[in-house]
DNA sequence: TTGAAAGCGCTAACAG
DNA sequence: CTGTTAGCGCTTTCAA
């Protein structure tokens, strides 16, 4: 079934069908309506490669994720999908595996794909690299929960800052005043903005940042565990408050404490920033930011259908995606 | 740049550039060469619009999953993504969000995009409905980890009754004799084909099965912990291994216990399937089974390239995939 | 408001 | 072994 077999049922030409069937002004109602009605009736489908072909365009989009099992990934990858479905565009994902050779490989392939624009969630490709493909395809790109180096673009973030700031107030309003942290590594940006969120905060509400209150792991929670035993020796457990970097560690932070026999939240009081699923089912249910991944997701998809419809727009977007509170029983000291 | 760049540049007709790129026989060594060469050079990449409007295929194929941040789908997508990616084809990926009506739809836009075949994770759409949709295309299709009543059809699923076997055959190596059954429902295949295989190996080590050892459960952890309550209270107690149907059951299992001062493994030892991250920081670890998620998508995979390639083979394969032990703390008694 | 003809880049059929 | 021709289904001129 064809443009070409619909217009002839209809009785008209091939053109006349093919503007009813994509909403051109130059037509009479009674003959679009006709059109219409005739490929609804005929399960009309229109050939997208035709269509692609001509108009050197492919309706689809490229999202390259490092790891489709990470939940946030998961969340972020769902939402694009289902904005781009909505404005008929079919959406190509390809894995990173956390590599950047790999990355630049989805990109290249991607880029074979004809895409008409790019979602990265990257891991780190230099910019230059990136500059290259992109700028010489010409090709519209928006990058995900990372900043690229030396590259200029559009993007869309959690505002880890100020999310970390968040939840060393919320400490503090539930009347910590020895907070620790354990943070991710500051090599990577959102460990080192939700450390400066971790100090703004504690400046703001005047408590001195001791460096012996900070500890490192690297999001696993192993090094949660690591990082629990190595803050408690360093501080003498003389703590109220902590803040884990991410919830794997905050996880691995819970057995180290239960060992310790430190009871949360009236010993110390944790808080945490992914809201997974099982910080529900810790005992006590920990306190984290709101999931804001599709949202991500969402504005990042919307900003890429913009740069897209308007390849003329110059404009350099960054986004920052703020969290709220979900505060559960892990900090609930004043009630 | 096109293909008839590379023939003008290579001095030779179009047609030839093509055989060179496509790796057909009629060709001189030389002169391929030199065109793969030109090609190397110029950066020529194939428009892919062009050779699906041409050969009516699309390079692509359509996997449909109810939701990408459960682990299982993620890792069955990444292993198919992977396979399809070495054989020159995308895969595109929709989400049917654990409902008929939009699993239809996705199966529904994927066929517009007349995708090459379909892997379909279904939630349960009902086979007269698939075959409709299916047959009048004659589009390959591969089924995982579910069976689609009234359909016969290529399926690659989990060995769930022998796996379940498996858990309970090493429960009573372990020395346990009052074993419990925390079961999935029965009215889903995987629930129930994992109580079959339990009952297999009661029977075979000649363990009765009291109806009272076995509970149910709808896979979440609030269920989990609820079955328990309800297992515990009905045997009085005298249970000294009790299997899991899923983890996530398992970890509301670990909670209860604990609440009693029931001891892992000691008092009872428990073991449950599938092989989260999470299970190995349970204290004791949990004993579930190896992961096969990305076993199962590469079968699925290598099933449907087979389809797509011999679209005459219409033989029905049914692939079950075993799953080994991964032996941790929670059942080890003997040593 | 409509139609005819050309052509996007590629490959199948057929000739040479 | 290589080239010519036609056409996949669609949209874009341009003319009516």
């Amino acid at each position: 079934m064809t443009l070409k077999d619909i217009a002839e049922i209809a009785g008209v030409s091939i053109k006349t069908a093919s503007r009813a069937m994509n909403d051109y002004p130059d037509i009479k109602k009674e003959t679009k309506e006709l059109i219409l009605s005739i490929a609804k009736e005929h399960h009309y489908v229109p050939n997208i490669a035709a269509k692609s072909l001509r108009q050197n365009r492919s309706y689809s989009i490229g999202l390259v994720v490092p790891d489709l099992t990470n939940v946030f990934f998961g969340e972020v990858g769902i939402a694009i999908h289902n904005y781009f479905k909505k404005h008929g565009y079919s959406t190509l994902i390809s894995f990173s595996e956390g590599q950047k050779s790999t990355e630049i490989e989805s990109l290249d392939s991607l880029l074979a794909k004809q895409v008409d624009g790019i979602i990265l969630a990257t891991v780190g490709s230099t910019g230059s690299r990136l500059k290259t493909i992109l700028k010489q395809k010409n090709i519209p790109l928006v990058v995900i929960d990372n900043v690229v180096n030396n590259l200029r673009t559009n993007i869309v973030l959690h505002d880890n800052q100020y999310n970390s700031y968040l939840l060393t107030r919320h400490l503090y309003d539930q009347g910590c005043r020895n907070i620790g942290l354990i943070s991710g590594p500051l090599s990577e940006t959102s460990g080192r903005r939700r450390y400066e969120g971790f100090l703004k905060a504690m400046h703001e509400v005047g408590l001195e940042v001791n460096s012996n209150h900070i500890v490192y792991g690297d999001w696993t929670i192993k090094s949660g565990r690591r990082a629990t035993e190595q803050l408690l020796e360093q501080t003498g457990s003389t703590l109220d408050g902590i803040i884990a970097g991410n919830s794997l560690m905050a996880f691995g932070m819970y057995s180290v404490l239960n060992e310790h026999n430190l009871h949360i939240p009236s010993d110390i009081a944790v808080a945490s920033f992914d809201d997974l699923e099982i910080v529900e089912a810790l005992d006590p249910p920990l306190t984290t930011l709101s999931k804001v991944d599709s949202i991500i997701g969402e504005l990042a998809a919307k900003r890429l259908y913009t740069l897209i419809k308007k390849p003329d727009d110059q404009e350099l977007l960054e986004t920052l995606v703020k969290a709220e509170l979900k505060v559960r029983r892990s900090t609930l000291r004043n009630s």
